[in-house]
DNA sequence: AGAGCAATTGCATAATTGCGCAATTGCTTT
DNA sequence: AAAGCAATTGCGCAATTATGCAATTGCTCT
């Protein structure tokens, strides 16, 4: 046989990747995770997290390059929020791997 | 209020980055997806790819690095498989926020 | 208009990553 | 032992990314 199997669409691929790589930073992470339950400002996410205000400026320029998240202008501040819920569900599914290789290594250590 | 929220703990945070670093990657990606439904050895990879050998060994040492993967040494082949389907749970709910995206342009554009 | 605060941008340097090529390892078969 | 194939490793280069710090923008309020 030895036919090709049509290739996942490059965009989607090339998407995915884009969107994995705005994920894979530990600062970004904390920061979205702020965001699962509240709208902030730039200065209340710093306050929470402990970390420069233009190293969360520049980690949220990121997430919005991505359209991970939004900001709303009001008055002096600009509140952001994450622009779509899924991306959550991403942060869980991480954690349930997360999970599973636990206990992989539970499972290896117990056969030791 | 005003009461800090509890941090996730830096391990998990950093786990996660690191998790994602591994699937940031279009090549990375590609080859997980041919996994999806089989175990291939690299040579079978690098066909279906059509990418150089070495670069899909690579790529695959950051997913093994990462348990992503795991080779099953058998006579001259290494056959690698996904060694948690979770993770292609993962490259779906990914898919679902492309999808979301395209959905939300489509409404920007009609509002034109 | 000017002071004051929130947020962003720019810049320089350090570190990391991707990729092509050559060389090497490791197993198998004769 | 030697040949042959699969897979990995090492190396060098180009490109990307992280990070800290200084400067700047943009609002608001008096």
């Amino acid at each position: 046989m030895n036919f090709k199997t049509r290739p996942m669409s490059d965009r989607l691929v090339n998407f995915k990747a884009e969107f994995f790589k705005a994920l894979a930073n530990p600062l970004r992470i904390r920061i979205l995770d702020q965001l699962r339950t509240e709208e902030l400002t730039v200065s209340e996410i710093r306050d929470r997290l402990e970390v420069e205000l233009p190293n969360i400026s520049q980690q949220l320029s990121v997430l919005r390059s991505k359209n991970l998240v939004v900001g709303r202008k009001q008055g002096n501040n600009i509140y952001y929020s994450c622009s779509d819920p899924t991306v959550f569900k991403l942060l869980d599914v991480a954690k349930e791997v997360f999970n599973n290789h636990l206990i992989d290594l539970q499972k290896t250590l117990n056969e030791l």
